[in-house]
DNA sequence: CTGAAAGCGCTAACAG
DNA sequence: CTGTTAGCGCTTTCAG
């Protein structure tokens, strides 16, 4: 919307310039064949010489679609988030849509926005903690396309995930190889859907394993409560042998926590990630690799699909991930 | 807008249930005065039993304003920009407009995609190096508001950045200080005007300190390109005594690379970064930190006061950065 | 092939 | 205080 001042110029101004009427601009600006070729190079021209750019609001109203789709997270700190928007906005903008972001990281109005937000995009993706699911299922019954990741089915939503139980019982598997029964878990499962999927998943691998499970150490998902939480539970006695942790963030400040209190890593403890993060690869830290761009590209598409039209069957899809071994979880001489 | 087959319901559909006018209903929304307590009640008591949500598309129409903010930038991999981003984010969303968010990283439609973004936002910050100056002239020239972000200042555009200049000149005084005399620069100048200023300020402290300013050595933004560029430079004889990398993701590719080549940092090369990401912590990468928030919140700022018609004097203003040192660039005790 | 005219959903004068 | 009535800019029948 030009800024007060300017006038910008309308179909009317175009049609009046070329001697026909708006209903004909119309069409040969979107190229129906019933307009002469006469008729539409001498709309082009007009168009062209008066830098004619039609207005989205009004053909957004006219036609009924907004051509955008939206997509709801809880932050943007840490290359996760930031990933899998990356991966969204590809395909998104190359099917010529629009991208609008909403981040909620516990604002209190979330809702409200999330509502703003429906009501300008023909589709959105919802991801984890951001909001009720009541707020979700009021936005789907508005009949908006809506597709769920890195959250848990809600209703007949679509819904994409990682695999965070198969990674979680990858990853204690390898530690139980090592030979550690002695195990801690930092993060919190309230905190996030993603979080709850690994504690459960490692949960469930010890327990096959006839290991004691212990309860999950709350923390959040960043260095500093990492850190804190991680000396807390280090200064414990007996000590955990292998702390697996929510995710990098924490998983590096448990790190530091370690070297703080003299405490060698793997010798003494093992300490494993999640994301894979960029300084994972010098902490040197075992974590677990997930497809953020894929998690996003893979919603994009189902969006899309849904705002032309198709009411095809609930999707529902989990994305592989893998294991990434590094020194953090102890030696390893060729073999796994 | 809801998906075909649902008929949303309309300011008329509430009009009627509470028998009044859409006038009544929409001055009731909006909490004129100039409404009647009992009127305003049965207003908003159809509003509530028809779950009735004002159609954004009509609003917009009608006041001739988006509500909404766009975002260009290059792309999304590394904080830098999604730090940005967030902090643009959090002022647009604090003020209760929408985010557009367009990534062009290279893409050849990236002129169009622009020009569609400029036409649902009532403003736009324009980052780096994304399109011609061209079409942001275009841009603005249609009257929306735009502020350059990272970017060099084009006629009377608002535009802020972070001090590349001085931040570099910084880094040059230490590395200088710790005596190093024989140089290298890696990073494309013209593969960004953040390069183009560090890479500025780097020459100007090496020229005022008579020292041989070294041609820079173009290199993409991540880490693969940075280790090849390094394995090259440092292959060379002599090699270089201090690297100065354009950013940190190639500043540890150049880690990576002078370790192949037991080449011992820093005893035998200091090695330095921008951005200060995580990873740097543990490298231990010395780099230069700025404030990416900031940035995207001055700019977010600037953008809603013209959008409601200030047109106050062309605003341009440099972010303050500081040296953050580690041990790549030379070992330290206590001293700086 | 082209034009007239009816909306799309809402806001904002302008009358009462 | 409330209702009528123009639009906002564009798409799309429906006639011709």
């Amino acid at each position: 919307m030009p800024a007060a001042g300017k006038q910008p110029i309308t179909i009317y101004d175009v049609a009046g310039r070329a001697g026909v009427s708006i209903a004909t601009v119309s069409r040969a600006l979107r190229g129906s064949p019933a307009v002469a070729q006469a008729t539409r190079d001498k709309v082009l021209a007009a168009v062209k010489e008066m830098r004619y750019r039609p207005s989205r609001l009004g053909q957004s109203l006219a036609v009924g679609q907004h051509a955008a789709s939206g997509i709801v997270f809880p932050d943007l700190s840490g290359p996760y988030y930031a990933e899998v928007i990356l991966g969204y906005e590809e395909v998104v903008a190359e099917l010529g849509r629009s991208v609008l972001i909403l981040a909620t990281h516990g604002r209190p109005h979330a809702e409200r926005k999330v509502l703003d937000l429906a009501g300008r995009v023909d589709g959105m993706v919802i991801m984890g903690r951001t909001v009720d699911d009541q707020v979700v299922e009021q936005v789907a019954a508005g009949g908006l396309p809506v597709v769920l990741l890195a959250r848990p089915p809600i209703g007949a939503l679509d819904a994409v995930n990682a695999d965070n139980d198969n990674s979680a019982r990858q990853l204690v598997a390898h530690l139980l190889a090592h030979g550690y029964r002695d195990f801690a878990y930092l993060g919190d499962p309230a905190a996030s859907p993603d979080v709850a999927g690994r504690y459960a998943g490692f949960r469930a691998a010890l327990v096959e394993a006839g290991v004691p499970v212990p309860e999950p150490v709350a923390c959040a998902f960043d260095v500093e409560a990492g850190h804190a939480a991680a000396r807390g539970l280090l200064a414990g006695f007996p000590p955990p042998r292998a702390l697996v942790c929510a995710n990098d963030e924490v998983a590096l400040g448990a790190l530091r926590a370690a070297g703080e209190l003299g405490i060698a890593v793997p010798e003494r403890l093992a300490v494993t990630g999640w994301d894979d993060v960029m300084a994972a690869r010098y902490a040197p830290l075992t974590t677990v690799r997930q497809p953020m761009r894929e998690l996003g590209a893979v919603a994009a598409g189902w969006l899309l699909e849904r705002a032309r039209g198709s009411d095809s069957a609930v999707r529902r899809r989990t994305l592989g991930s893998h294991l990434v071994v590094r020194s953090s979880c102890g030696r390893h001489n060729g073999a796994a």
